[in-house]
DNA sequence: CGGGTTTGACCTGCGC
DNA sequence: GCGCAGGTCAAACCCG
């Protein structure tokens, strides 16, 4: 849909200044507030994984992660960073825009039992017809309801890792793949597993960069993370303590590539970072090194717990974000 | 058997 | 109006 490439320079540039242009304005926001509270026209937020070469470390001084307040249905994003011959950059953006797909209107998996409709109705004589029947049925709903459902703001990262589909606490419930123009890498869409929650996501690879992962999230969790339950998950167990025993009221956390960059500059753009790790949300992003080893759960695990690291590296306070002009 | 994934078909919006 | 691309559905399949 509204999909278009960009000039990965010129994306980063646009992207940046438009981070830059409301840090100020929306320097305490939390993870989940990015989430699923913005302001009403912002709708799709992309930030660039401070780790990695994706983020030239020239730009991190200014790179300061934030929601773009792009009034235009599309926030113009993202790019990435030049550092790298491999530098991704992604596309994209759309507001939403398309909402609608096939049962688009049906967002929600209660919703989706939405075959209501009259399946019973009218019943085809065979199977075929039936079943066309069936897919028809979900027609009605769609048009009748509002003819732009009402787009829920998204939020996207971009991660340099091997791994598609991220450890973000959450469950996911993959419910469609699909072959994306321009990109040999196909686009997975997963929705939260939690019955009430219509939190999707859609997860795709720059086709500029393969390392990276472009992960958008779209609406508003209404639950906690399973995995900041209390269970006999490693990694949850893990995750927790590693977050000193406060658990973050929506945690996330990214398995990102550990960066070939000397301390200072990890420390840079981790603060640079800094939405995930502010306004009280104990949102962590995990350093995974390359080794397939630490890529496994336990491993990750044991990273999480690992909290002394992230902790030196990021505080816990919006320093970099609440920078003053 | 329940839950997650795969996959082909369908629907919608948009650009031409 | 048509075609394309993105987004979603849901049956079939897989797996623990």
């Amino acid at each position: 849909m509204m999909m278009k490439m960009e000039d990965p320079m010129e994306s980063l540039t646009s992207f940046s200044e438009s981070l830059f242009a409301t840090s100020n304005q929306q320097q305490q926001l939390g993870f989940m507030e990015l989430l699923g509270i913005s302001g009403s026209h912002q709708e799709e937020y992309y930030f660039s994984s401070p780790f990695g070469s994706m983020l030239p470390s020239s730009t991190t001084n200014g790179f300061t992660p934030s929601m773009t307040t792009s009034s235009s249905p599309a926030a113009e994003v993202l790019n990435n960073g030049p550092a790298t011959p491999n530098s991704s950059s992604v596309s994209s953006v759309s507001s939403g825009g398309n909402g609608g797909g096939g049962g688009g209107g049906a967002p929600n998996d209660h919703e989706q039992t939405t075959t209501h409709c009259d399946k019973s109705v009218g019943l085809g004589d065979d199977e075929e017809e039936q079943h066309d029947k069936t897919k028809k049925l979900l027609k009605p709903k769609k048009t009748s309801e509002k003819k732009k459902k009402e787009r829920e703001p998204k939020f996207a990262f971009m991660t340099k890792s091997e791994v598609d589909h991220l450890e973000d606490g959450y469950r996911w419930r993959k419910y469609g793949q699909k072959a994306v123009k321009n990109s040999p890498f196909p686009r997975s869409y997963y929705r939260c597993t939690s019955a009430s929650c219509n939190v999707k996501k859609r997860v795709e690879r720059s086709f500029t960069d393969h390392s990276i992962v472009v992960t958008t999230y779209e609406g508003q969790h209404t639950h906690h993370s399973p995995l900041m339950m209390p269970r006999p998950s490693p990694l949850a167990s893990g995750y927790s303590q590693g977050v000193s025993g406060r658990i973050p009221a929506s945690g996330f956390s990214l398995q990102l590539q550990t960066l070939a960059l000397p301390p200072d500059h990890q420390r840079q753009q981790f603060n640079n970072f800094a939405p995930l790790n502010c306004g009280g949300y104990n949102s962590i992003i995990h350093t995974v090194a390359n080794e397939p080893s630490l890529r496994s759960p336990a491993s990750s695990a044991s990273i999480r717990g690992d909290y002394g690291l992230l902790q030196d590296m990021v505080p816990i306070t919006m320093n970099i974000i609440k920078d003053e002009p």
